[in-house]
DNA sequence: GTGAAAGCGCTAACAG
DNA sequence: CTGTTAGCGCTTTCAC
């Protein structure tokens, strides 16, 4: 016999209203021709039943669970976040659910948490992460993938992130449109895609405006606000009349400034600076605060659950990589 | 009849094993007495034809999800992510999975999302978001639920935080211990619960020296490094023989730091200063990198879903507020 | 309009 | 050792 502590079932709605299961469904769903009377009376069973559709049983028939699968490659952190907030803001307004997994490296672990996900019958899979240069696909699963923030290697997947070279470009342009000449880069590690692809970004937006890279003032090193402090004064030992530069994320500018009015040079009076991240803490705190690029990583979450959603609902993925473009936001540091 | 596409059941793998779809669950979950030869043949027809038991039909049967709901009151954020963190972490470990809700300060989504939760039939339910003063219980759910970070007004709730007057105690001693006297408390907001918890604290443990907290050597503003650096010079004005400072978060402590090295007053030989939060990214930025307190948002995190599924598992749930105690982390800035 | 019956995929209880 | 049966909670024909 059924425990008292056990959630209310149709059945249970269903006698207190004095009806069958198949009509409680029809009323609580609002499907078929009921009367109103009859809708009411089961309405009013199901209130004070505290009665609460079981989820499992409508997937189980229905063959889909409303549920979308996140798998972060690392851990949550501050890339991934915004990432996830911007997913879980267009999900939620759908009415789909989120299950997290949190794959922390560990490719072992990552398959397990796919097979669990598909265990459970997800709709859809985000798979995001902070390393963007490109990771091994999932394969082919019975339910459309996208990738955020992360980038399969295999070009029939959807992966969805931000321009490196698009948004770079677009700070080294506000400064050479600001009048600025001698431009730097100072970024993270060399063999980070970032640091690559935003390098690009600088070369291209000075060759397009007659200028050049030096590469005397190229600098890479840690992602830190101590290397963007070294890296300035650097600068300035290399060439006196560096007057922008533009950085490989916000700490590295917020180094950069501290290093430069420290070592007297005004900001952004002789040098402009341009930070990389729009990160609210470090952009707001420096002095000047930093104009920056911001990657608008809350968008891209919701882009990439929308296409998700599309394709649970029948349309096609596109597929390959889909690069949205950056802002520049404008503060201080440049203007 | 099944459409090729569907995911096989039980029965696909059973017919092409040649035996009945019992075997074939007693086979792959190893209940049961089954020959080995048999259990070879089951384990490599679902092998074959690439089967994922579904989740849902188990649950639905055992009346367990496995599953556990993540409550956010406001947004994921700084002190959130690490706590979710710890949540994943423990849950991990037990095969359990989360569903992720983001309540987004709304108390109408809130009770929308609590719903949802109930009808897919968590097994728990962890209530998490930044704002750490008392709120409104969810009521009695018949699942259990677990606060963190966020405390239930509902003395009958369990609700786990960290101790703020332990915490700022904790950093006041260190600073009593290395001989200052002058202690002044700089801080956000006055009418936030950690700004006025911690300021307990720091008092508590200056009477218990034989000190006092000065009411001029308080400064509470907001949650900013700008608030920091300006706070500083105010503190040399009001008392040039303050030689120690307990900060209400890293980023004002990173700010006085800031502002006591600019205006010439050496940290840590003139006045030692203290952060809270341990946040990497400030900490270790600080020019000296900042000694502070560190509440241990992972290992609560943790411990929330250990308890958990411990009521889960039909141990009774603690009551009431359970404060975990804080960690100093000795840097530079003190010593 | 409403009820009865079948079935989603799985496991547990009981036969054999 | 293995097969058969019943049923988790719900929706969906199809009768009435």
């Amino acid at each position: 016999m059924r425990s008292p502590t056990a959630p209310p079932t149709v059945r249970d709605v269903a006698a207190r209203a004095g009806v069958s299961p198949g009509t409680v469904s029809k009323a609580l769903n609002g499907t078929g021709q009921l009367r109103a009377a009859t809708r009411d009376r089961v309405t009013a069973a199901a209130e004070e039943l505290g009665f609460r559709p079981n989820h499992l049983a409508k997937s189980l028939l229905q063959g889909r669970t409303y549920t979308v699968g996140i798998l972060t490659t690392d851990s949550f952190g501050r890339f991934t976040t915004p990432v996830m907030v911007g997913i879980e803001d267009a999900l939620g307004a759908g009415r789909m659910s989120t299950l997290l997994c949190d794959g922390r490296g560990d490719p072992l672990r990552e398959r397990h948490y796919v097979q669990e996900l598909l265990n459970r019958r997800v709709d859809g899979l985000v798979v995001t992460g902070r390393r963007p240069d490109p990771r091994p696909s999932l394969g082919r699963l019975p339910i459309p993938v996208v990738y955020v923030l992360v980038q399969s290697e295999d070009p029939e997947d959807l992966s969805l992130s931000y321009d490196d070279v698009q948004g770079a470009a677009l700070g080294t342009e506000h400064l050479v449109g600001a009048g600025r000449k001698r431009i730097a880069y100072v970024s993270g590690p060399e063999r980070h895609w970032s640091t690559q692809r935003r390098r690009e970004g600088v070369e291209q937006a000075l060759v397009a405006a007659d200028l050049s890279l030096a590469p005397e003032l190229v600098l890479m090193g840690p992602w830190s606000e101590a290397w963007g402090r070294s890296a300035a004064t650097q600068l300035l030992r290399r060439d006196p009349d560096v007057d922008g530069v533009v950085c490989g994320s916000d700490q590295i500018a917020r180094g950069v400034v501290d290093g430069l009015r420290e070592a007297g040079a005004d900001v952004p009076g002789r040098v402009a600076v341009v930070g990389f991240d729009n990160w609210d803490v470090m952009v707001e705190a420096a002095r000047p605060p930093l104009t920056t690029v911001d990657p608008n990583l809350t968008a891209l979450g919701q882009l990439a659950a929308t296409r998700l959603m599309d394709a649970i609902d029948g349309k096609e993925l596109p597929r390959g990589v889909q690069l949205q473009p950056c802002d520049l936001v404008l503060r201080q540091s440049s203007v």
